[in-house]
DNA sequence: AGCACGCCGACT
DNA sequence: GTCGGCGTGCTC
C-alpha cells in the first residue's frame, strides 16, 4: 500500500514540467494506480492530472503538511501503461516540449478534460449583472476566455457579496455513446392486468404486450421496435405509459464504416525474395529480436504481402501487430486488404473519425479486443500491450514527422516501442528515407531487397522524358506536349486507363492583369491567391482567406484580368478539350475533402466508369489497378525550386511512386515525365527506377554539403505579429547562441521564412548541423524556458530532425 | 495556465 | 487614501 502518488499535472510550462506528490487517502488505495488521471489541488484551483508512480516515502525536501490529497480518480482503469508514462517523458526530453503534453497527445480527445465554471445566481443579483453574467439565465457555464479580466474581477466581487455562486467544473470532454432503448416488463401478471384494461381499439398496444409477453424482461432499441413490430414512438411512448414498457439508455460502440470488400483476402504464395524477407523477419518474431528491417522494394514488389504474412505469424503467437501508413484516408486499398485478411481483428485510427469513433476504437484496443491496429502517425501511441511487429509502411514519407508541437517522429516512436517490446520493426519503401538506407549501409538496419515485381508477367514501366521547354516552342502554352497525348489516344483507344498528376507542391495558377500586372493577393499573408473555378473564388493556401474572383482589375480598373498558372481544375478543362469522348476523374484536395469522397472516385476508377484519373500528389500513393498502363507526370520539377535541402530526393521519391502506379498486372505500362529540368539526376535516375544510383549520388551531395544523413540538424522558429520584433529578436538569440554553442555545432541564418507572412505571423529561422544529435540540447533547452518568459507575442519551437525547411 | 501578491499611477 | 493596471513568482 503506497501512500503517496508522483502525478504531472495538466499545467504544460517548463516551471511545472515534473511530478508532485500527492497523498493518496486511504478509501482511494485500491484505485490510485500509474497511468491513471485524478483531480488534485494544485494552488489555488482543481485541475487534472496523471499518476506517474506510486511512493512510500516522501521527498527529503518536503515536509508533510506540504503535501495535499488526491480529490478524485477519475479512471476505474489505467489509461496508460508503464510504457506509454516512459515514452512521453522521454518524448518530451527528446522534443523541448512537457510531460503532460505527451501524456494528453497518447490519449483520444473524449479523455480529455474541459475546464469550465458554472456561475449560478444567489437572491439579490441585480437583473443588469443577470444578463451580463449569465445570459439572463438562473445559471450558465462559463468558460475562461468568456469574459475578459475585469469581466472576471467583476464575477469575483459579485461573488464575494454574496450574489452570485462559482464552482469549477471538470469534466471529460466525451461521453461513452447511448442510444433510447426500451425493455419489456419482465412482470407477466403485470402485463396480463394491463391487458384487462386495453380497450378495444387499443390494437398497437395489443401487438407491443403480446410481444413484452413473448420476451419478458428484454431490451431492444428504438429502431428495432420501430422496424420489427412496425409502430410508431407515440405507440412506444404510450406503451411505456402504460407500464408494458421502460425507456432505457444502453451503450454502444461506433465503428467506423469498413470498407472491407466482404470477401476474404486470399493468401498469395510468395516469391524468392518475399520468402527470403518473410524468413528474416518471422525469425525475428520467434526469437523476440528488436530488430529493424528496412525492406527495399520497388513498386508493386509485394511488400504489403509479407507485411500482411509477418502480421499473421505474430498474431497466431498470441501477440498484436502495429501497421502504421502514411493516411490512412489517402490509402482505402491498403486499409481494405487489411481488413479483408484480418477482419474483426482489426482497429482503425486515423483522422477521418470522428471524436466517438476514435474513442470507441481506443477502447477497443485498450480492451484488448484487437489484434491488428492500423492507423496514420498518430495510431504510434495505440494501448498495444502484447506488440509483436511494428511496420512502417512508406517509412520515408514526411507525414511520419508532425511538425506542429509538439514535434515527433513517429517513425522514431516505433522504434523506441518495438525496443520496449522486444520486437522487430519493418520499414518498407520502395524509396527509403537516405537516413533509414544510410543505417541499413552501416548495418544498423537489416536490409532486405525485392527486385521483381510480385506478379510474374509484370514488369517496370518504360519511363520517358519529354522537354517542355522544346514543346512550349514548337506548340505554345500547354500543358499536354504531343507524345504524352498521343501516347494517352492510344491507350484510351485499347480501352486501358491513364493516370495524370500535375504537381501542385510550390505552384498554382492565380490571377494576374495583362495591362498593370497587378496580382491579387490575400490581407493576412500577402501571398497570390490559388484560383477555384468550381465556386469561382481565389484562396489563400495557407490561411484559408478568400474572395470572389474580380471581373476588372481593382488596381487599374481594366477588364483584362487573366488566368495564369495551371491547376487541376484547368488541366481538367484543357483535356476536356483535347479528349471529349472521355470522361475524367479528379482527385485532389477540393473533391476529396468530404468524407469518403476519395474512396468513392477510387472506386468509381476500378470500376472504369473513366478511363482517366487526374489529380495531384495524392494519385502517386499506393493505387493498384491492372488497367492502368500510362502514368503521365504534368510537370515533373515544380518541387525542384523549393528552399529545401531535401527537394532532389522528394522529387525522387514521387516520380518513381507515381510511375509505379503503371503497368502492374500482365500488360506492360509506360510512363511520361513532362520537365523543364531533363538534365537534373532526379529525373535521370527515376527514369531508370535507379534508387540505388540515385542514393549513391544525393548521399555525395549531402556528405559535401554536411547535410542529413552526415548531420544531423535542428530547426530554430521564431515567429510574432511584428516583423521589426522578430528580426530583432532572431538576431539577438542567434548571436546569444553563437556565444555558447560548441565549436562543432553550424548555425545557418537566421533567415526569413520564404513566405514572408503567414496567418497574420512573421517568421525567421535558424538551423544548427552538428555531428551528435544531443549536443546542444541543453543549450536549446534553456532557449526554449527564457523564450517562453521572455515575451507573449514572440513564440520560438524547436524541431528536431525537420522534414522541411522554408 | 491561473491566481495572489505587490508595486505604481489615477481617481473619489 | 483607495482602486485597478500589470509585472513576478508559485503551485506537492
Amino acid at each position: 500500500m503506497s501512500q503517496y502518488a508522483e502525478i504531472v499535472v495538466d499545467v504544460p510550462t517548463q516551471q511545472t514540467n515534473r511530478p508532485y506528490t500527492y497523498v493518496v487517502p486511504t478509501e482511494l488505495q485500491e484505485e490510485v494506480q500509474p497511468g491513471v488521471r485524478v483531480l488534485v489541488a494544485f494552488g489555488h484551483r482543481s485541475v487534472l492530472g496523471y499518476v506517474v508512480g506510486l511512493t512510500d516515502k516522501l521527498p527529503d525536501d518536503l515536509s508533510i503538511d506540504q503535501v495535499k490529497d488526491v480529490l478524485t480518480v477519475l479512471d476505474d482503469r489505467p489509461v496508460l501503461s508503464a510504457e506509454l508514462l516512459d515514452l512521453a517523458h522521454d518524448l518530451a526530453e527528446k522534443n523541448f516540449s512537457f510531460w503532460v503534453t505527451f501524456l494528453a497527445l497518447m490519449l483520444p480527445t473524449s479523455l480529455k478534460v474541459s475546464y469550465r465554471k458554472r456561475l449560478t445566481a444567489l437572491a439579490g443579483l441585480s437583473d443588469a449583472d443577470r444578463v451580463d453574467y449569465l445570459d439572463g439565465q438562473q445559471e450558465r457555464l462559463v468558460q475562461t476566455k468568456d469574459f475578459s479580466a475585469k469581466g472576471w474581477r467583476a464575477i469575483n466581487r459579485l461573488q464575494q457579496a454574496g450574489l452570485l455562486e462559482v464552482e469549477s467544473v471538470i469534466e471529460n470532454q466525451g461521453r461513452v455513446k447511448t442510444e433510447l432503448a426500451f425493455q419489456t416488463n419482465d412482470d407477466l401478471d403485470e402485463l396480463s392486468n394491463i391487458g384487462a384494461t386495453l380497450t378495444k381499439g387499443a390494437k398497437q398496444q395489443r401487438v407491443i404486450l403480446a410481444f413484452a409477453e413473448a420476451h419478458p424482461g428484454q431490451v431492444f432499441s428504438k429502431k428495432e421496435w420501430l422496424e420489427q413490430l412496425d409502430v410508431s414512438l407515440a405507440t412506444l411512448n404510450a406503451a411505456v405509459k402504460k407500464g408494458i414498457l421502460q425507456k432505457v439508455q444502453v451503450e454502444v460502440k461506433r465503428r467506423p464504416a469498413s470498407i472491407a470488400s466482404g470477401k476474404a483476402d486470399g493468401v498469395k504464395t510468395l516469391n524468392a525474395e518475399q520468402k527470403v524477407a518473410y524468413d528474416q523477419i518471422t525469425k525475428a518474431i520467434d526469437e523476440q529480436e528488436d530488430k529493424v528491417f528496412l525492406l527495399e522494394g520497388i513498386t508493386g514488389s509485394g511488400k504489403t504481402e509479407v507485411y500482411l504474412q509477418a502480421a499473421q505469424k505474430v498474431i497466431d503467437r498470441g501477440e498484436q501487430v502495429l501497421f502504421l501508413v502514411p493516411e490512412i484516408a489517402l490509402t482505402p486499398q491498403m486499409q481494405r486488404r487489411v481488413e479483408d485478411r484480418f477482419g474483426e481483428k482489426t482497429a482503425l485510427l486515423h483522422s477521418g473519425l470522428s471524436t466517438g469513433e476514435r474513442y470507441d476504437e481506443w477502447r477497443r484496443i485498450h480492451e484488448g479486443k484487437v489484434q491488428v491496429v492500423v492507423g496514420a502517425r498518430s495510431a504510434v501511441f495505440a494501448p498495444l500491450t502484447k506488440l509483436g511487429l511494428i511496420i512502417v509502411d512508406e517509412e520515408h514519407e514526411t507525414s511520419y514527422s508532425q511538425s506542429e508541437n509538439p514535434h515527433y517522429s513517429g517513425r522514431d516512436v516505433a522504434l523506441w516501442r518495438a525496443a520496449y517490446h522486444q520486437a522487430p520493426v519493418v520499414l518498407g519503401s520502395a524509396t527509403p528515407s537516405l537516413e533509414s538506407r544510410a543505417r541499413a549501409q552501416k548495418g544498423v538496419y537489416d536490409l532486405l531487397s525485392l527486385s521483381k515485381r510480385a506478379n510474374p508477367q509484370a514488369t517496370l514501366p518504360e519511363v520517358s522524358v519529354v522537354d517542355m521547354r522544346q514543346e512550349q516552342l514548337d506548340r505554345g502554352d500547354t500543358n499536354f506536349s504531343k507524345p504524352l497525348l498521343e501516347k494517352l489516344q492510344t491507350v484510351l483507344d485499347r480501352g486501358e486507363q491513364a493516370v495524370l498528376m500535375l504537381n501542385r507542391r510550390g505552384f498554382s495558377s492565380f490571377v494576374m492583369c495583362r495591362d498593370c500586372g497587378f496580382v491579387p493577393r490575400d490581407p493576412n499573408c500577402n501571398l497570390a491567391m490559388t484560383l477555384h473555378m468550381d465556386s469561382l473564388t481565389l484562396k489563400c493556401h495557407y490561411c484559408g482567406y478568400q474572395e470572389a474572383i474580380p471581373q476588372t482589375c481593382p488596381a487599374c480598373g481594366s477588364n483584362r484580368i487573366r488566368y495564369y498558372g495551371t491547376g487541376t481544375e484547368k488541366v481538367e478543362t484543357e483535356l476536356a478539350a483535347l479528349m471529349p469522348d472521355y470522361p475524367v476523374i479528379r482527385l485532389d484536395q477540393d473533391t476529396t475533402r468530404k468524407k469518403g469522397a476519395m474512396a468513392k472516385a477510387l472506386a468509381d476508377f476500378g470500376q472504369k466508369k473513366a478511363q482517366i484519373l487526374l489529380g495531384t500528389q495524392m494519385v502517386a500513393k499506393g493505387l493498384d489497378f491492372p488497367d492502368v498502363t500510362l502514368v503521365g507526370v504534368l510537370n515533373a520539377d515544380t518541387g525542384l525550386g523549393l528552399p529545401d535541402f531535401r527537394a532532389s530526393e522528394k522529387t525522387f521519391q514521387l516520380l518513381t511512386q507515381v510511375a509505379g502506379r503503371a503497368g502492374r498486372a500482365e500488360r506492360q505500362g509506360e510512363v511520361v515525365i513532362q520537365t523543364y529540368n531533363p538534365e537534373h539526376y532526379a529525373l535521370k535516375y527515376a527514369q531508370k527506377h535507379d534508387y540505388e544510383g540515385f542514393y549513391r549520388q544525393e548521399m555525395a551531395i549531402r556528405h559535401a554539403a554536411e547535410f542529413p544523413p552526415y548531420f544531423y540538424t535542428v530547426q530554430i522558429q521564431c515567429s510574432a505579429i511584428d516583423e521589426n520584433k522578430v528580426a530583432l529578436q532572431t538576431a539577438k538569440i542567434a548571436a546569444w547562441l553563437k556565444k555558447r554553442l560548441p565549436e562543432d555545432v553550424l548555425l545557418l541564418g537566421p533567415s526569413p521564412h520564404s513566405i514572408a507572412k503567414l496567418k497574420g505571423r512573421y517568421f525567421f529561422q535558424m538551423i544548427l548541423k552538428m555531428k551528435d544529435p544531443n549536443e546542444a540540447d541543453e543549450l536549446l533547452r534553456d532557449l526554449v524556458d527564457r523564450s517562453q518568459k521572455a515575451d507573449k507575442d514572440f513564440a520560438l519551437e524547436v524541431r528536431r530532425d525537420p522534414v522541411s525547411f522554408m
